[in-house]
DNA sequence: CCAATAGTGTCTTTGAGACATTATTAA
DNA sequence: TTAATAATGTCTCAAAGACACTATTGG
């Protein structure tokens, strides 16, 4: 078989959004390459795993598998001097997890804003995961990923905010997200969000995608300076 | 360091437009595993290649690198079942050429609609990227890929057949890619396909992106069957 | 003259963009 | 009563969808 023999990792690029900001889970790495830097979490694929079931295991080792979360492939990186522990590909994956009371684990979540010194190439794949989260937005229902089981659509239209760096009309937004079938099932009940007139709760319907899709300005102030 | 170590491989999936038929570029495979089967092309990495260093080189070998083809990364497959030779994960790529006087090197074009059985997992990656090539259309300019240098808008409008399997009317799909700005640049020169009336020449102009985006009909036919 | 292809204009409809006020609750 | 948040309706405008005829060439 010719060609070298690689080390197969899978990295987690995990957002959350927290008080309206979009946040990406980091830890701090204790052993070197990278000692006291800041690193997406993630590890090694073991034994007869594929891609995906190492990620959710890894999900699950920081603590975050006990519901299902959305997680998806995002892309492979393995440029040879990524790691100068010699040859190791990584594929990145995509996780959306609502706002949790605590970080998971040992990990922080640092805005994403904040995020752009970080080992190996993990700069570039928080990048690449910023891109594509911000891109399904526009075409999947996938913000619910981002919210508790029931939520307002106040709470939704934030995570538009804290991903998009654009906070969408509520009129506009409250139209169109309820006018997709299947997006959005009320749950007939009110929660009140501190002080202020209470909201309708809903929770995810079985709807996926958008159509048309919700186009994000083009040209919108980007949240990642 | 833990885990296996793999094997890592590019595989290309090189899609054209032939007599109005998205066609894919297959191999038959020579020796075992699969032998005499359909494979996609590809091979391993080699040395300190990227990934896309890799695919580049294999799409060379074909004797398709003389013009910068598009080429982009797929997705990765590491099923530890996918290669009975071990443990090795393939990063496919999504590769887009004019249509061409001849097969390249030893391949054949194989209209996508046939080319239900491969070898490997290569059918679930072609099926990856006939979507990916779908979706793209929507978004970007990347229809004029598929076209030689110069082109008429209805050999453009022929490409979106071909892959979407819907021909889109051809005033407002006229309307559409004339009026993105950057897309469609006039060479002045008229060609004649054969009989009827010569249509205009253009060549791509530096515009990347559709906005907003020509949206096929989500319930369009299927050319793949 | 016929067959084949290129090219074009208008009306209708759908959905996005912009915009301000009222309703409900806690403090 | 005030402050905070939720909820909603209309007008305008941009763009897609539908639709048929004329123009130009080769045979």
């Amino acid at each position: 078989m010719r060609g070298n023999l690689f080390a197969v990792a899978v990295d987690l690029v995990v957002f959350t959004v927290r008080d309206g900001v979009l946040c990406v889970l980091l830890r701090e790495r204790e052993a070197p390459p990278f000692a006291g830097e800041r690193a997406l979490p993630g590890g090694f694929v073991r034994g007869r795993e594929d891609l995906l079931d190492a990620a959710g295991r890894e999900l699950a080792e920081i603590g975050l598998a006990i519901n299902g979360h959305h997680l998806e492939q995002l892309g492979s990186y393995a440029h040879p001097d990524r790691d100068p522990r010699g040859r190791i590909l990584t594929v990145g994956h995509l996780a959306l997890v609502p706002d949790l009371p605590e970080p998971p684990g040992e990990g922080l979540w640092l805005p994403v804003a904040h995020a752009d010194t970080l080992a190996f190439d993990h700069a570039q794949i928080l990048a690449d995961g910023v891109e594509r989260a911000r891109a399904k937005l526009e075409y999947t229902t996938l913000a619910a990923a981002f919210c508790p089981p029931e939520f307002t659509i106040s709470q939704l239209r934030r995570i538009y905010e804290a991903v998009w760096g654009t906070l969408p009309d509520p009129r506009n937004f409250s139209r169109k997200v309820t006018s997709t079938p299947g997006f959005l099932v009320p749950t007939g009940t009110k929660v009140s969000s501190g002080r202020g007139r209470p909201g309708q709760l809903f929770h995810r319907g079985p709807a996926t995608m958008l159509h048309p899709p919700m186009l994000r300005d083009h040209a919108a102030s980007d949240p990642t300076p």
